[in-house]
DNA sequence: ACTAGGTTTCCTGATT
DNA sequence: CAATCAGGAAACCTAG
């Protein structure tokens, strides 16, 4: 209880929530119950895989791939574009067929939360998942996305709170294994929003999709998602662009010259291509 | 305890 | 004028 409040200096869980809603412009013609519930609140480890949506397939797959630190293209992610029932009722020999070596893995894991869950007695508390107002959603998930992390060496991880900056410290070392869950990365974050059109409420857009030219439509609310994501209320789109542009260095990005929120993926940038392996 | 990578925060100045 | 873009500098955070 002492690390919730110590942690509202730098993120204060009512005003990302407050921000978010002040800002609903984002939202605007779009469903939602259907934003909110499966792209910014509940997230593929809160519920069961049966129920999973094709993003949270993709959630659970680049989660496995950081976890196991695998390289971005040992598992075509453009063969998994299915939710969560047909996922679950695919045999090894057809995770295989899909995924190759990586199948069994990604099997076994799937095998696993089938069957025994990955949050534990959480899983289903009301507080944290199964009704949600556009509000409360904002805020639960990010108690529990951190928490379940990792399940290919199954682990306990406290729930973390959102406010975690400060109060870590005296949450045993043991306990806090994987903080940087997958795709935490702002490139990737950037990059899964531009493929699930379906969860993009018009956010970024494609400006030329095969040289991975794209565009941010509505930069502030980008930055709050991004905030959300790293429990930082006070991301804005300044800051964020900030880290965007360390990236040309790295051609992870490439400039684009003279058109104002507009970025392109470089060389480095992987898996936002059409047919990438 | 220390380090490196990846931001986050802040800032000054230029550009649109 | 406000919003962006450009980078430098330094603080921060987390995994290792």
């Amino acid at each position: 209880m002492i690390m919730i409040l110590e942690g509202a200096g730098r993120m204060s869980i009512n005003s990302s929530s407050n921000l978010l809603h002040q800002q609903p412009s984002w939202t605007d013609g779009y469903s939602t119950c259907n934003v909110s519930s499966s792209f910014y609140g509940t997230q593929w480890h809160e519920i069961h895989p049966q129920y999973w949506t094709k993003f949270q397939v993709w959630e659970w797959l680049q989660h496995l791939l950081d976890t196991n630190q695998l390289d971005a293209n040992c598992i075509p992610f453009q063969e998994f574009d299915i939710n969560g029932e047909h996922l679950c009722s695919m045999s090894l020999q057809e995770f295989t067929q899909a995924a190759g070596t990586a199948g069994q893995l990604l099997y076994s894991n799937l095998q696993h939360l089938k069957w025994n869950g990955q949050c534990g007695s959480d899983m289903y508390q009301p507080h944290n998942v199964i009704v949600k107002t556009e509000q409360t959603e904002l805020l639960d998930s990010k108690t529990f996305c951190r928490s379940q992390i990792s399940m290919t060496t199954p682990s306990h991880q406290p729930p973390e709170t959102s406010d975690v900056k400060k109060s870590q410290d005296h949450i045993p070392k043991s306990h806090t294994k994987k903080h940087n869950p997958r795709g935490t990365h702002l490139w990737e974050f950037i990059r899964d929003i531009l493929l699930n059109p379906e969860k993009n409420p018009g956010l970024i857009k494609w400006e030329d999709r095969s040289e991975g030219v794209f565009r941010f439509l509505k930069s502030e609310a980008v930055a709050q998602l991004w905030g959300k994501k790293k429990n930082n209320s006070s991301m804005t789109y300044e800051k964020l662009s900030r880290a965007m542009r360390y990236y040309y260095k790295r051609e992870i990005l490439e400039r684009v010259d003279g058109r104002r929120l507009v970025y392109k993926f470089g060389k480095n940038a992987r898996g936002w291509r059409e047919n990438e392996n």
